[in-house]
DNA sequence: TAAGATACGGAAGTATGATTCCGTTTGTCA
DNA sequence: TGACAAACGGAATCATACTTCCGTATCTTA
């Protein structure tokens, strides 16, 4: 996926088996405890030694990086699906944005890697992004061709905004949601007439 | 500030002086460098020895908190202050967020609190949230009788936005603009009139 | 199936930083 | 000003995790 061809074909059997058993325990570690998880607790789970995983990825950054380049994937992945769709183009763009933060939410590694973490991290996943961008490029375009969506926004505005609504999610404060963030957020992208003031009284 | 009036009497005089220097020292230095700011370099930017951060404040989460709430209070005040202005509501509303949001953004360490950190820190800070609340409260029920405000906001929702404009600050990665951010939030929260979809040709 | 290359496991090594401890210093009060 | 409590400083301690290392086990290929 992110790995060439060669290096794949010239991996010992078990080396490939294993390497795929660490990125599944990687994946559920980290999603459970966020970016503060362990190399340890990630060997445990891939039912491999703390070694295997060092030999795989050299540190726990990298494997970091490996779980969200995949999800910049299947955000792309996501996007391009949407395309096809045949329904008002706003729509369309809200239901991507619905389902792509409903990934996140289901992993705290990814959410704190978009959040701030990781300058190493967003370099290294640039072709990912960029790709998923292609997507996003289009659906927004035809958002504000069909007049449904604000004309001033850009596709560079959703990486920060979904960024804004990971920073909700997996918050137990009470009166946190991140359903509601990202409503409220998806509504504000809306094209709209502004209401004049019906009376600007201030009131006591 | 948060301390009962007894303590500070019964403190003697350099005890009382030096927690002043601590806190003061510890809001630059948590400024600087977030969460991740070191004990020693708050007692070495303060002037006093590790020790004596720590007869002050039992833990690093502890002094947070300290700071933590002195910010959340300071957020009460702008509101409060804002009851006073006669302008347009929910532009005075707007002009509140704008200013506490730049507050944060000088403060790493309350961001971070903020954003997730921790449950300690939100719950010992619960009376200077409530008070900030009432404040905002009635700076909401002034924009939404001037029917300027979307209606169904409520102020429980205003941390959960300005901890999602909070993960867009300290980001360096280009395209992330806690302003850009920040105002389309606002905006998202005027009332307005949905404009009927012009055309809905699903464009190729 | 035997030799050699690869890969494995997990104990030990390090690094980083919070926290503790205790001998010394400094305010306070009579 | 002398005695005592309160507070100080900062080296030493502890805890936590990442990473390295190397003896052992497992594949692969001829």
């Amino acid at each position: 996926m992110t790995i060439p061809e060669e290096v794949e074909r010239s991996q010992r059997a078990d080396a490939r088996r294993n390497r795929e058993r660490i990125i599944h325990g990687a994946r559920e570690v980290f999603a459970r405890d966020g970016a503060s998880a362990q190399m340890e607790d990630v060997a445990r789970t891939a039912g491999v030694g703390v070694g295997t995983v060092y030999r795989h990825f050299p540190t726990k950054e990298a494997l970091i990086t490996e779980l969200v380049a995949s999800k910049f994937e299947s955000f792309g992945q996501t996007a391009r699906e949407a395309l096809a769709e045949d329904r008002e183009p706003f729509e369309v763009l809200a239901g991507v944005l619905r389902r792509n933060a409903a990934f996140m939410a289901d992993d705290g590694a990814v959410r704190h890697a978009l959040m701030g973490a990781g300058e190493e991290v967003w370099a290294r996943t640039e072709p990912q992004r960029r790709e998923a961008n292609e997507a996003f490029q289009q659906l927004v375009e035809r958002a504000q061709r069909a007049g449904t969506m604000r004309g001033d926004f850009g596709v560079a505005d959703i990486p920060m905004l979904m960024c804004g609504i990971c920073a909700t999610m997996g918050h137990t404060v009470p009166g946190f949601d991140w359903h509601r963030h990202l409503e409220l957020v998806i509504d504000g992208l809306r094209a709209r007439q502004p209401i004049t003031a019906l009376a600007s009284e201030p009131t006591s």
